[in-house]
DNA sequence: CGGCAGGTTGACGACCCTCAAATTTTGTGG
DNA sequence: CCACAAAATTTGAGGGTCGTCAACCTGCCG
């Protein structure tokens, strides 16, 4: 039943092994973006290139001291939390050019695991030096403000998942998600492989492995993508697109109450 | 079968209507306690104190430009967002001291709806002059750091709620953290008024107003809370607290792949 | 070849959503 | 202050979605 599909490679790695910030190919995406040109050598210096960890290595743990926040040169992660009895709470996936760690600011302790999906490359950026250089570069400044908010904007994002969908309208919100952030990243928006399990996609939308499992069959059968296994080809994005909003809601209607346009000065 | 109960009040204006932040009751709470002695003068300059806001009243819109961070100087207020088809998610509610408008410095426009509950005092911070000043505080940049991280840890708590948990333990987790930051503003954290609705909870929660009603109604019978209309006493806190994660989900287990302790240098 | 982890599929049932109606509370104008 | 309308909440009955339990399949690796 299922249609075999041809997947490109997505591991390839952005930039050769020793190389510094001035030449990785995901300066624009990452926090350097915004580092002004004659402040560059101090940038590269305050980093530590090139952390290869293997899948399933632990960036760092719930409960350890932050000391540094990571950007993902190459690969992908998770991050989850444990709850007291055991269950766990998958709560993003991160991949090329992202920064993971920024949970730990808060209270100067990391809250939250982050484990390799597979082999992968880290920078490593010292945090209290991170914001001693922060303040001397105003552009770098509000670029990891931004960064900081992003991470903010898109838990909002998962919350309206997590709170108001369906199981399908999730996977296929999951889906399309994954598929703009690797076209952001110069792959195919339409094939592409995942790089998490069943159980781990089920975590972080809510859901169980099997309804995980029954969804991507639902979807199969009808025609929206093809999956074998962890690859995924997208067969009729504007039919997912669709998909998402279809369940009538409409009496569930929480808005605002009238009132003031604006505060009253 | 309810029984009737006394409520301490809880909308008293914290400091007097044209205090500054030398005299504001909340510094402990605020950005402001980061500030140091000498500087207080030019942070004070800042802020617009003293925008009072009616019950209902917008503070800012979705898609608005972002100009203003606010912190909360009395009463209290929700975020949400609105999904295409009219569906809308509470992401938030917040109290005095707490801050709000971070999910817009992402791409300078805000992303949530900002609401009032009641009515309400706020006070304006320039987005971009804050910026400029946090340069000139290490302190108050760690803080402000910490602040937005905090936001981060926050939704996260939430996405484990939404996701793994039943409707009772969903009610439970809300009524004791909202007694929680209820006791760390001085107020009693046995004995308080929800400021939101019915709606407001459920959507908050990803629970139908019927399912939040009915929750309420069987703890009240069960002796863990009693409800009336919007005044909440909670009866049995260690009840409550046991409540969370009764459930057994121990076989849902998507414990991270054993693997390196930690990235190999 | 056998064990194992990851994934799929089916049967069944619980939990929570939907629909509906009664009831209480709130807001407004007389 | 009361009467009325509108909104919010409660409660009940019934059904659907998704979780639970179980069996089976597949690919991988020793």
């Amino acid at each position: 039943m299922a249609t075999p599909i041809t997947l490109h490679s997505v591991t390839s790695v952005p930039c050769d092994a020793q190389a510094g910030c001035d030449v990785c190919s995901l300066n624009d995406l990452c926090l350097l973006s915004h580092v002004e040109e004659n402040e560059l050598e101090r940038f590269d210096g305050l980093i530590q290139h090139m952390r290869p960890i293997k899948r399933g290595g632990y960036v760092f743990r719930a409960g350890a001291p932050l000391r540094s926040l990571f950007a993902i040169r190459a690969g992908s992660f998770k991050t989850s939390v444990l709850h007291d009895d055991g269950r766990e709470q998958v709560t993003g996936f991160y991949m090329a050019g992202e920064i993971m760690g920024l949970d730990g600011i808060s209270s100067d302790i990391h809250t939250v695991n982050a484990v390799a999906l597979e082999d992968s490359e880290l920078c490593e950026l010292p945090y209290y030096e991170l914001e001693r250089l922060v303040r001397d570069m105003p552009s770098l400044q509000h670029h990891f403000h931004r960064i900081m908010s992003r991470e903010i904007v898109r838990d909002h994002g998962v919350m309206l998942l997590l709170g108001a969908m369906s199981a399908e309208e999730r996977i296929a919100t999951f889906l399309l998600q994954l598929s703009k952030r690797y076209l952001a990243r110069g792959y195919s928006a339409s094939s592409f492989s995942l790089r998490m399990g069943r159980g781990e996609i089920g975590s972080y939308l809510g859901l169980t492995i099997e309804t995980v499992s029954r969804v991507f069959s639902r979807l199969q059968e009808e025609g929206y993508v093809s999956v074998q296994k962890r690859d995924i080809c997208l067969k009729n994005v504007p039919g997912l697109r669709k998909l998402i909003g279809k369940n009538d809601v409409s009496t569930r209607d929480f808005a605002a109450r009238p009132g003031a346009l604006h505060a009253v000065a």
